[in-house]
DNA sequence: AGCAAATTGAAAATGAATTTCATTTTCAAA
DNA sequence: TTTGAAAATGAAATTCATTTTCAATTTGCT
């Protein structure tokens, strides 16, 4: 975008995420790390300088990372550490809780830390793919509500808004006025 | 109708059965074909018969299909129709609105026929992939309301309720009891 | 009918996800 | 500390749904 201004400059800073929390401080960081080794005892597997690594990584992000983009993060930490053990620390990471995938429905599969998190949704943008979180205890509730309804014993839903971000409806508008 | 006869009924039903009965009236399937036609029109494409065939298959079954799952049902009715047409037509289908992508993360793309349809979303058991339709307007009030909270232009939603179903979970209690 | 453009479908390609396997590392018992 | 069974690693191979290619065929307009 041209020069945008003082008010497209707030517009920005308005979006992206609105839990807030900055980095992960030493502390949750080493309470996140006991929890993946309490995890790895719990089901015989060893602890690993690797495993250690690729956490560190993936909770240092803030984004909705897919396996490819964490292994290159992981590989300037540690140039030897291949695609298949972040694929499969990943994997581990999903099954203790720290981490959970979230399906953007453009065909790969991406994953965020799970860590001391608000229940939250997300809306993306079709065309740029861009995506902000929202909260709405109201579909925590209705999954409750369903569930009993229909007698299962519900787990887990996802549940994402699909449209234009402000940012795209403008583009589209102006090359519709053009 | 007005209470036909026995004998009127036997009449203007012809062969129907109720076990066979189809989910669309005769009048609603070539309402759908006519809105596959004026799309194929629209955007430079040809009718064929493949094209009919498939839309009219797709149309009879009632289920969430994958591309290969409808194949083979077309297959029945025309043995000479590949797998690349099925998968073609299914997204012609789904740009004129006759057929919607429902993502069970699964790893396979599902379809169910979206003309004339209720807004609906799916609760699907994790054990054995069984899933049910349920009505919530709330969460289609949700979707506008959240998107314009943060400025978006919403055009759809995903809301999906994983867990176990009541039958999957009596068996999990008799394992766990025994 | 004639013909350009679209369609078809078998086969090949794609690409993310997963598995294989030979080598290396971990960890608990000796 | 040494040792060895079990697990981990990572490059490569495999899987498998999806998508593309292309030569032959069909459609629909004039």
């Amino acid at each position: 975008m041209l020069n945008p201004g003082p008010a497209a400059a707030s517009f920005f800073m308005l979006q992206k995420r609105i839990d807030d929390q900055p980095l992960l401080s030493r502390e949750m960081m080493q309470e996140a790390e006991q929890i993946l080794h309490k995890h790895l005892k719990r089901v015989g597997l060893k602890h690993t300088a690797q495993r250690d690594t690729i956490l560190r990584t993936f909770l240092e992000t803030r984004e909705h990372l897919s396996m490819d983009e964490l292994h290159r993060l992981v590989k300037r930490k540690d140039p030897r550490i291949g695609f298949t053990t972040v694929y499969r620390t990943l994997k581990l990471l999903a099954e203790c809780g720290l981490a959970s995938e979230v399906a953007f429905h453009d065909g790969i599969a991406r994953f965020e830390h799970q860590y001391n998190r608000r229940s939250h949704h997300h809306m993306v943008c079709t065309e740029c793919g861009s995506s902000v979180e929202f909260f709405s205890p109201e579909v925590d509730r209705l999954e409750q509500e369903i569930g009993r309804k229909h007698h299962y014993l519900p787990t887990r839903h996802t549940f994402q808004i699909y449209g234009l971000c402000e940012s795209c409806r403008k583009k589209a508008a102006s090359r519709l006025s053009s």
